[in-house]
DNA sequence: TCGATATATTGAAATATATCAATGTATTAT
DNA sequence: ATAATACATTGATATATTTCAATATATCGA
């Protein structure tokens, strides 16, 4: 069983980076992106961008869909609202 | 200049430990807590449990103020309600 | 098929974070 | 004044995270 303060802690850890926080906001700017559009918004090598989105579709924050030898990253809105929702819930007493 | 990434990401840093968050939903469903309270709930070390605080105090998202010897804590909902206000409105398109 | 492109994985190094024991500081009670 | 209480700070250790180079995999175009 999950408890709510482990969701929270999920989806905090993937928006406690600046580099994340900026891959995310670009993307939902833009709308949807590839890998290589979030590099070059990064400016850090390929791994390491590849590890970031990676962490953010594990929290769920990032829906990621192979399109040929191209990967379209969309944001997860649904599971950012929760995120807001839960903490804004989860500290009113 | 500090972005909205640097104050996300501070306030994210400061909700991704277990720990902190467990403390502060226990300060918002009491109201307010002192830092014995804290390690009470806590279970972890004194200077632990001291660190964690000094960590969401940074981030703005408690409030801290000494009575005696006694330190009151409690969330400082504005600061709450604008990382989720912030969260939401930069991931809109 | 072969080379090029897009992304993922692995392994290693540097940095950051969580934790505790020991100690310091301020305040209250006796 | 002194002892006890509440909290903060320091220094050390263990673990986690960020980053990159090297390499692997999958897909497309010629």
């Amino acid at each position: 069983m999950k408890t709510s303060e482990d969701h929270i802690v999920k989806i905090a850890k993937a928006l406690s980076d600046k580099t994340r926080v900026r891959i995310l906001q670009d993307i939902a700017k833009r709308g949807s992106v590839t890998c290589g559009d979030a590099i070059n918004v990064a400016c850090l090598s390929q791994p390491t961008v590849s590890h970031h989105i990676k962490v953010l579709v594990d929290a769920g924050l990032l829906n990621a869909d192979k399109n040929g030898r191209h990967v379209i990253i969309t944001v997860n809105k649904e599971v950012l609202k929760e995120f807001t929702e839960l903490v804004s819930v989860s500290t009113k007493r």
